[in-house]
DNA sequence: ACAACTTGCAACACCAATGACGCAAGTAGG
DNA sequence: CCTACTTGCGTCATTGGTGTTGCAAGTTGT
């Protein structure tokens, strides 16, 4: 999302914008619903509103119903992940480059929103809008790093973004929130990418 | 689970055995479930029930409440998957052997009780029990798999066993359940495996 | 400072899902 | 064939989550 967007943009434009503080409750609870949701997807609104520290009624004035909180929390999320693909230039920097940054940079986004990237896949509207994109940029990515030869040419294509998406998804369980710096991400974002070009066995094994 | 062996030995024991065609009910019960939940984990009883082609009613006779359910279908969902563990001799076939046995029997399991599965990680109690003893003969497994040189020794065991972990519920999305027949799971299990090892770079990739 | 906005609180209506009954009709199995 | 078991149906009470409203108190921004 470009800098400086404020969350009033992503809902119907026949509101006015919030003030600040307004808008600084929203974001609250849209994040405390992420932690929340991701520990127990059928947790309640009044559990969400205590996790964001407000009163449950603040929720219902922000989020009409539970549908439009998720609603907005997958877009929100798809958007991040889109911003996230594309601060890797992956049509302009080098295959493995891109494909290592976006790594990473997706992996910090998914560690913090993973609960609404999960649901925005069954989402329709705004959210699969921007994730069509998100999925033409990597396979635009992925074509180029077969091209280049650091894919195999003989893997099928929708394997390889399966098993991606795949590590992608476990690279980030167990990984709690608060330790998503820098060194963590790129570790991560390391054994990823070695592990799906390399694999885990040994490069000539004997059948003992 | 041992031939023979019949649903009733999973709940108390104080209630008498079943009558031929209440067991037969309460399979139907749990299949329903599993399909209708595998689509949406917050389906009523009543949804279940009709899937099943029972009365809500006869639902909450044999299974009292929603998570007596959620638990009995976890518990057979492990044992199913220990039983496609233990066929595949983990202990005393090859490493290599043992490992595509398993993963093509488990695959079976998965396929078929995914919901279950899932849900099993989170429970306590038999199902819990059973999973830890799973664990043990993957681990003994992967071990001897390591040993013989099949996968590498430098890498982390718990990272190998997410990955493995990974790929198998990876493959199994996307294939409905009618088609499981064998050349499907064979064939998924050679390319799981096939991944796991070699990944899905070249052998010496340069780096354009 | 003042108007506009935002929040917490308390109360309310509502509804869908849950779980429990009893009874009549149907089925299993000796 | 006869007994015991099982199921469907209708019915009921309860509960927990949802969503709404009005008002008083506090905050923002100009």
């Amino acid at each position: 999302m470009a800098p400086g967007s404020s969350l009033w943009a992503m809902s119907e434009v026949t509101a006015r914008p919030l003030r600040a503080d307004a808008e600084r409750t929203v974001r609250t609870i849209m994040e405390a619903a992420e932690r929340t949701l991701g520990r127990n997807p059928a947790a309640t609104m009044e559990e969400i509103a205590a996790a964001a520290g407000v009163a449950r009624t603040t929720v219902h004035r922000r989020f009409a119903t539970r549908d439009v909180l998720i609603t907005a929390m997958a877009t929100w999320a798809t958007q991040q992940l889109a911003d996230a693909v594309e601060a890797a230039r992956p049509e302009s920097s080098p295959p493995l480059v891109a494909l290592y940054q976006a790594t990473a940079n997706v992996l910090r986004v998914k560690i913090s929103w993973g609960f609404s990237m999960n649901t925005a896949f069954a989402q329709d509207g705004e959210s699969a809008r921007i994730y069509a994109g998100v999925v033409e940029r990597c396979d635009q990515l992925f074509r180029r790093t077969q091209e280049v030869g650091i894919l195999r040419a003989d893997v099928d294509p929708v394997w390889a973004r399966r098993v991606y998406y795949a590590l992608m998804h476990e690279a980030c369980q167990n990984v709690s929130t608060a330790d998503a710096d820098e060194a963590d991400t790129d570790a991560l974002a390391t054994q990823l990418i070695d592990t799906l070009l390399r694999g885990l066995g040994t490069p000539n094994p004997q059948l003992t």
